[in-house]
DNA sequence: AGCTTCTATATCGTGTAACGATATATATAT
DNA sequence: ATATATATATCGTTACACGATATAGAAGCT
């Protein structure tokens, strides 16, 4: 069916998977880059991002930030702690129950996520067509529905 | 000429950078934890996929590898070190150019690479859509040309 | 009310991975 | 032969994520 190719089916999906992962990692570094030329550390940018683009209904505490990190609670008690500490956002008692921590931006905060939002949005949409391209193949290679028979 | 909404540009763009960053960290996690499942680290995992996804004609030399894992060298000398001790890779020595060190991966390596790529193209299929998704929105709302009057 | 259990946040100690600064070996150019 | 460039390696430091554990408040039960 397919044509035939020099290279092996599995030698496809891992130059095609390398390939992409190769993208993203441009993409990260970019933003790990952009974070610190900000002042901002990676995961703090992340935190701003998360706490300031979650949607109105949803109290930010902790556990948001948390589940939306893919991270445990506790990594980010510190991340916020850090984060408080340099002023970029506060966090203040929730008064109907005072067990949680709301989030918020502060003004400086805010104004540092806008320039990082902007520099990322540009960046995206250059880099977008290259991760779709990527993300595409890898659908097409993995068709083969039975457990490949690789090796 | 957009329809009326509640929340702002940057609003907007804020939220679609943060919905792209979380499906985003889901992958990463998962891939994190498939990696780990295989008994890898997560970088070691990545750089087992570099060198063996590279196109045949490529000399796999340490400084490939931190090219394409977007690292400084040494700190891709410092995980080709665990990696060999483990079993994972070879490191021999470019006989054309004796700086040089040309990795390769082992039997053992392959076969948890090749694992673990199955793993990471059923999970890429299934999330790809998402991810796309989140992309095409912010190529969309990065749309005004002069430098947005964001605050 | 008191007691238990659950939930949210916080603290402590540990391991890992990335980095900058620096060193060494080999290759290349003059 | 000497200088300069390139590839890899070593050392010390820092940040960040985690597991284990602690504390405070909320919710449910009798």
């Amino acid at each position: 069916m397919s044509t035939r190719s020099k290279v092996s089916d599995s030698q496809l999906l891992l130059r095609t998977l390398a390939e992409f992962r190769y993208e993203l990692r441009q993409f990260l570094h970019f933003s790990e880059r952009a974070a610190a030329a900000a002042g901002l550390q990676p995961q703090q940018h992340q935190l701003l991002l998360q706490v300031a683009g979650a949607p109105e209904r949803e109290v930010v505490t902790i556990a948001y930030a948390a589940e939306r990190l893919s991270l445990r609670h506790h990594s980010v008690v510190e991340l916020v702690n850090r984060s408080e500490r340099e002023g970029l956002l506060t966090r203040t008692v929730d008064m109907r129950d005072r067990r949680r921590a709301i989030l918020k931006l502060t003004r400086m905060g805010e104004l540092v996520l806008g320039r990082l939002a902007g520099d990322h949005a540009r960046e995206l949409k250059e880099m977008a067509p290259r991760l779709a391209k990527a993300l595409k193949r890898i659908g097409m290679s993995a068709q083969d529905p039975a457990g490949s028979k690789t090796r």
